[in-house]
DNA sequence: GCCTTGACCGACCGGTCGGTCGGACTTTAG
DNA sequence: CTAAAGTCCGACCGACCGGTCGGTCAAGGC
């Protein structure tokens, strides 16, 4: 009767970036990097467990599923989008520079978080039905929430109405959805430069004047 | 020795519409339809055939593997916007023209091909290298053929420079993606319809005058 | 010293997957 | 008519999948 190997903690070499996160975080940051590269359904939890360096135990011990593990890489990124734009909600300005800041905020988030942001919007309709209504209702908010701010800028005349609230809406979050796709961090552009330039294309459109903010310090 | 049933055409109930289509096409067809409902690996070839009412070897008499018919469904995708471009290019307008038509023409195309537009967008990074490698050739010289149109005619003063031109390409491209997500064809709005209003959008940022496309017949 | 507890290990399981293949039917050519 | 080519059938295969589970072990309370 052969005797099993004792186990014994594993000395797999992981990036060294890893080491001082916990084994709960290792797993997280493999299965994201995982998923970005392959897909949810292309990644296996053994991929996942050998690039974290621990066991598939470990794993299960942490999380009930393999979708529980994609819907913590959803919830991060959608819950520093909801907190990003709940801060700049709150303390209001015109709406053009309120508009300015959401973008920004909303590019450099998602090009900070880049692969979050590639296995979301390829992915998340993978999730089980309870986590996907979770994270689909946070995002719905945040569409609606910037729909609202461009109809009733329109209403009180501060926008023109060259197109419907909603196809504003679908123009920005197809660009923040796209640039995942497209992003390098060694680009060109900065996520700032990159959010101005949008903005500044949004806005000209918008505004009624020639499209310029007005100097910062107006009268 | 049990005498195995002797094989026949099968006599499953494809939809009456399929009815005319040939094997391949059916084929395609009930491939496409479900990896726009369950995305590519989620879905088993299994599942394909019974849907096409064959067999898995009539699937493999036609396909070389899984891929191919990812691949099949992404080229007629591309190749219709291809096909699309061209055409427009072929006899030119004004800038201004060109784009809003350029600009229909792909609203009207991915409308039109909805589930096939979701699939690409969600899985053409599963294509095989040399497949992946063709189709994003094709999509590349879609992009940089718009590209090259905005630059132009910024060069030339017909457009404003409100943002650089591959700015204006990934927001239009952006929308595009991203419409088959929330386009209903029983919506309220005709993907003509939608088409004009980001064309509008994305017009009255780049023009220098009000934004107002000229008036038909202008003296 | 002993017992409980939470973290983790890894062999193992039932089931499914993409893909194969020998053969049988149908159509076309001669 | 026969032969060859083209089309399609479906049982079968080995690999691999997500998930389980009996266990080990270090730390802390008593």
């Amino acid at each position: 009767m052969p005797r099993p190997e004792l186990p014994g903690r594993l000395s797999t070499d992981v990036a060294a970036a890893d080491r001082q996160l916990s084994t709960r975080e290792r797993i997280v940051a493999s299965a994201l990097a995982l998923f970005a590269e392959q897909g949810f359904d292309a990644t296996s939890v053994n991929q996942i467990v050998v690039r974290a360096g621990v066991a598939k135990g470990a794993l299960y011990h942490h999380f009930a599923s393999k979708d529980d593990l994609l819907y913590e890489v959803s919830r991060e990124l959608v819950d520093r989008q909801l907190d990003g734009m709940n801060a700049i909600l709150a303390d209001r300005q015109d709406t053009a520079r309120t508009l300015r800041e959401l973008i920004r905020d909303l590019v450099v988030t998602t090009a900070g978080s880049a692969p979050a942001a590639k296995v979301f919007s390829r992915e998340s309709h993978r999730l089980g039905d309870a986590n996907q209504a979770r994270v689909r209702a946070a995002r719905r908010s945040i569409h609606d929430t910037f729909t609202d701010l461009v109809r009733s800028a329109q209403h009180s005349g501060e926008f023109r109405a060259v197109t419907s609230p909603d196809m504003v809406t679908f123009t920005v979050f197809g660009f923040i959805n796209e640039l995942p796709v497209w992003y390098r961090a060694d680009g060109p552009k900065t996520p700032v430069q990159i959010a101005d330039e949008l903005s500044e294309l949004i806005l000209s459109a918008l505004m009624p004047a020639p499209g310029q903010l007005p100097a910062e310090g107006q009268p």
